[in-house]
DNA sequence: TGTGAAACTGACATCGC
DNA sequence: GCGATGTCAGTTTCACA
């Protein structure tokens, strides 16, 4: 895949918001025929720019209204630690990101839980699977914004 | 909308992965006919328990490579503050989250950003639209996990 | 189960570089 | 010519009643 041009950039736009906008309505939204939209998405798709179509749930109503990021420094600094710490987190359903920061001993963990019991589980079940040098965690009161959608044009 | 049975978690669980999976598939791995399906799912969207079908880009193929978490003391310890901050923040697109976190001083900020360049263009757009306390950036070096999708079932 | 509306597939003419 | 597009079949698959 070459770079991406404004019509791509436009495509991609839509299709972040809704992933299930017809091709004719994507057409005249971007200024193209049905079939240049479709051949675009599909080289798109093949050239992994275009990661997956999902449903998004709203996390409360499935029951996991509470979410928690949590601030770990690493027992130690090598390779095996981090390579136990992947596979643990990623085995974990609860947890929707894990990032390894600057300063190379810090991660960042974001999770979905139903409650404090169910928080206090996830954290037992962590720290049992992989030793930790600190934890801590804090708590969203509010949301004020969340977006699975990047920007594609300049500001 | 009453409460989600076994059957509705599937479906979910399936949709949360691939939201374009045709209805006869997605009857076929839950056990359900193409049609009750259909109804499932045109229910739990009705009930907003299913907000959106969106596609996920790779944000380095975009070029967004570089993730970065704000934490950010509020200035002020009122409503009007929270109120502009919202605002700012819902208005620029390389925010993907913003969170009130436990302390009810503190937020947090989750944005993609092209380079170095970028996030001080973002950090001086932001400091300028809201006044702010007090601002630490943290770089995401590795993500080792990120997803969108939600566990439903009892671990 | 059936019907209409989409998504797909390929062929071919066209326009600009 | 080459690359991208538009149009116009055709077929298949799906959403929906």
């Amino acid at each position: 895949m070459t770079e991406l041009d404004d019509l791509d950039r436009k495509i991609l736009t839509e299709l972040q918001r809704h992933a299930d906008t017809p091709l004719d309505a994507l057409g005249q939204v971007v200024g193209l025929s049905r079939n240049a939209c479709w051949r675009r998405i599909k080289a798109m798709e093949a050239a992994g720019v275009i990661r997956a179509r999902v449903a998004l749930l709203d996390a409360a109503k499935v029951g996991l209204p509470l979410t928690v990021f949590m601030q770990i420094r690493a027992a130690a600094h090598d390779a095996d630690w981090l390579a136990k710490f992947a596979r643990a987190t990623r085995a974990m359903p609860q947890i929707q990101g894990v990032y390894r920061m600057t300063g190379d001993l810090d991660y960042l963990i974001c999770a979905r839980v139903a409650d404090m019991a169910d928080y206090d589980r996830l954290y037992q079940t962590l720290i049992a699977r992989v030793p930790m040098g600190d934890v801590s965690a804090s708590f969203v009161m509010e949301e004020i914004k969340h977006s699975t959608e990047l920007p594609l044009f300049e500001g």
